[in-house]
DNA sequence: TAACTATTTAACCGTTTAGTTAAATATAAT
DNA sequence: ATTATATTTAACTAAACGGTTAAATAGTTA
C-alpha cells in the first residue's frame, strides 16, 4: 500500500496513469508525451510497476504496458473506506 | 492535488489521519502515538495543513488538529473518477 | 516577574528522489 | 556480421525528505 501511495505521489507517473488508462502504450511513446528523457520514464515505469499499477509485455523490440485498474482502484477505494464509516467501534 | 498525494505518501502521515478520523486530538497526544521526536510530528502536521488536510485551532497552550474529511475524500474519488469511467470521449 | 509547558522554528545530517548523460542489452533488419 | 532501434542499467548530481537536537515562541501559573 505504501508503494502504491509513494507511485502516485508523483505527478509525471499519474499522468502516465492517465495515458494508459485510454490505451496500452509502449515505453517510447509514453515517453514522447513528457519532456524528460526517456530513461527517467523508464525509472517512473519501473516504479509503477513495483506498485504492481501497470505491467509490462514485451513485444520484439518493445516493451508494451497497460495499468492494472484493479490494483488503483481496491488500494484507494480501501484506503477511503477507513475514512468514510463514521459510526465504527 | 499534488501536495495531497505528497502528503499521503508517508505512513506516518496516514496514520495521523486515521487517529484524528476518531476524534480531534492535540500535538502532543498525536505525538505520543509515535516514536518519533515532537519537531518530526509537527513537520509532518504542517505538510498536512499544507495538503488541507487538517486544519488547527488554537486553544490556550495547545493546538487541536482535526481532519478535513472533505478535501481527502473529493480529491481520492475525483483522481479514482479519471479510471472508472470506462467509454469516455 | 519568573518558571513551567506545549509547540514550532532553525540548523543540521544522512537517505531518497527525480533528473541527467553514457554505456549496455536485446531484438530487428540489411 | 553489421548496423539500427527500443529500452534499460549505471554512474552521477542537485534538491527534497524525514529525522535529530537546540533554541525560540507563546501561553499558563505561581
Amino acid at each position: 500500500m505504501s508503494s502504491v501511495f509513494k507511485a502516485l505521489s508523483d505527478p509525471t507517473r499519474r499522468k502516465i496513469l492517465a495515458l494508459l488508462r485510454d490505451r496500452d502504450m509502449t515505453a517510447g511513446e509514453i515517453a514522447e508525451q513528457f519532456d524528460i528523457s526517456k530513461p527517467a520514464i523508464s525509472k517512473h515505469l519501473d516504479i509503477l510497476k513495483e506498485a504492481e499499477l501497470v505491467s509490462a509485455e514485451k513485444k520484439g523490440l518493445y516493451r508494451i504496458y497497460s495499468i492494472n485498474l484493479t490494483v488503483l482502484q481496491e488500494t484507494l477505494s480501501g484506503f477511503m473506506n477507513l475514512f468514510e464509516k463514521e459510526n465504527e467501534e
